[in-house]
RNA sequence: GGGGGAAUUCCUGAGCGGUCAAAGGGGCCAGACUGUAAAUCUGGUGGCACAGCCUUCGCAGGUUCGAAUCCUGCUUCCCCCA
């Protein structure tokens, strides 16, 4: 195997990387994986949690991409054992006990989503509970007495915990643990993760070291923020954009990101040439925002659809245009009067643009609704306004909220 | 095991027995402006058959003409001591 020159290879790698532990041996471990013709095993563990991959998922396994091109093997941990104790890594409530059915069920859907982003065929797949499955009580202990409170602590959000006198229960103690066990078990080289990891990633090099196996690299990435530009990106922020989303809703979605975020979504999300994004950050954030969004739509889609998706917002939202994909909005007929009216309160809760009358109210109140036929646009003024139902006829109860007026059968 | 404290509408956090659908902040929503960015400004933020009515203040009872506010029991959580 022939492995590209260490500095070509240390560039790739670094790039949108937050932090390398021990920086200064990466080198050496390329080095002497270059000189050997040996690939370095490279690591990234998930739970099978159910997770829909969103791309907040997808910086490290990018990453995984990056070595996997540059012939190294990555191994992925399906942390099916661990996944039973939930990892405590900013987490304010207890995850849901999922049966081992459950959790097989996700690590396959998982491992499908995973296979847009890597190469699965070169990739090793490995369950931890094949190791875990089989401790015995005392080999547990043993592990266990080799960490300390006081190691555990530094952990930052151990400490944080502990400090604002939150709880810590002893099974997320154990989680790090197992999760540096891992390393041991496939003797990794380097594992990547987000920052949060760190402490995992240390233990993991103790562990190592007390089997007398080399030490792993921990290669973290920082933590890719959502939508609204602050928070880390999550499914239960609803902040985030799936990789299984269609072009055009991704198109939405990158349209609504804050410019201070386009650099990091570059940096992380894309191959482009770092000059290349400071020219293009240089010049309008509009530009620079789609550009960007078409390069990641055509990482998981194709170059053709995100050149599609892109038009069609510029022609639809950018543009003055009428949304062509307004959805239908079901009403019973037998709701309308003798004369086929209906309150307009009444009329968009109907059609589900909004979740009860009250908040119709609201929205007609604040300008916000309005009743489109043709080029004509109508401003609701009143919530028990009577308005004259047609089918085909759009409603609409703000920006994002419109639905085309169809009867049920 | 003992002692102390807390549970309020999405979060935080006020809340004299009546004038409390419940202050303030955050978040969020809508409108103006715009590049569906940011900033800013305005309005809103339990539900409904909406000038009125109904359901909310951990749970269950009780005292009152009247309770988020008082009493009893229960549940949960936190802290301290051992």
């Amino acid at each position: 195997m022939q492995f590209p020159p260490v500095e070509e290879q240390l560039a790739i790698i670094r790039r949108g990387v937050e932090k390398i532990v021990p920086e200064e041996q990466l080198a050496k471990k390329l080095q002497h994986s270059r000189d050997t013709g040996t690939p370095l095993r490279v690591k990234y563990g998930i739970d099978p949690t159910g997770i829909d991959v969103h791309l907040g998922h997808t910086v490290p396994l990018r990453k995984m991409r990056q070595f996997q091109q540059l012939g190294h093997q990555t191994v992925i941990i399906i942390g099916n054992y661990t996944a039973l104790v939930g990892d405590p890594s900013g987490r304010d409530e207890t995850r849901a006990r999922l049966t081992a059915e459950q959790v097989e069920a996700n690590a396959v859907d998982y491992l499908n989503q995973v296979g847009k982003v890597l190469d699965l065929s070169q990739a090793e797949v490995i369950r931890n509970g094949e190791w875990f499955s089989k401790m015995a009580f005392a080999e547990i202990l043993e592990l266990c007495g080799r960490v300390t409170v006081a190691q555990l602590l530094t952990r930052e959000d151990f400490a944080k915990r502990y400090k604002a006198e939150q709880p810590i229960y002893l099974h997320e103690c154990l989680y790090p643990v197992m999760q540096a066990w891992d390393s041991v078990e496939i003797r990794s080289d380097i594992e990547l993760g987000g920052t949060e990891q760190l402490y995992s990633f240390m233990l993991a090099r103790d562990l190592q070291r007390q089997q007398k196996l080399p030490e792993q690299i921990g290669i973290m990435s920082p933590i890719l923020v959502g939508l609204d530009g602050k928070k880390r990106m999550g499914k239960s922020l609803g902040n985030y954009i799936g990789i299984s989303e269609s072009p055009y809703e991704m198109m939405k979605k990158f349209m609504q990101l804050p410019d201070d975020c386009m650099r990091m979504y570059y940096e992380l999300l894309t191959d482009v040439d770092i000059d290349e994004v400071n020219t293009l950050l240089a010049g309008h954030p509009k530009e620079a925002k789609v550009t960007l969004a078409k390069s990641i739509i055509g990482e998981y889609h194709d170059e053709t659809s995100a050149e599609e998706a892109a038009a069609r917002w510029q022609r639809e939202i950018g543009g003055k245009e009428m949304q062509s994909d307004i959805s239908e909005g079901f009403l019973n007929e037998d709701l309308l009067d003798e004369n086929g009216c209906m309150q307009a309160a009444l009329l968009l809760k109907e059609l589900d643009l909004v979740p009860s009358t009250s908040e119709a109210m609201r929205r007609i109140k604040g300008n916000a609704a309005f009743v489109i036929i043709g080029d004509e646009k109508t401003r609701i003024n009143d919530r028990s306004e009577l308005i004259r139902v047609v089918e085909g006829m759009i409603v609409r109860a703000g920006k994002k909220d419109l639905k085309r007026v169809k009867f049920m059968d």
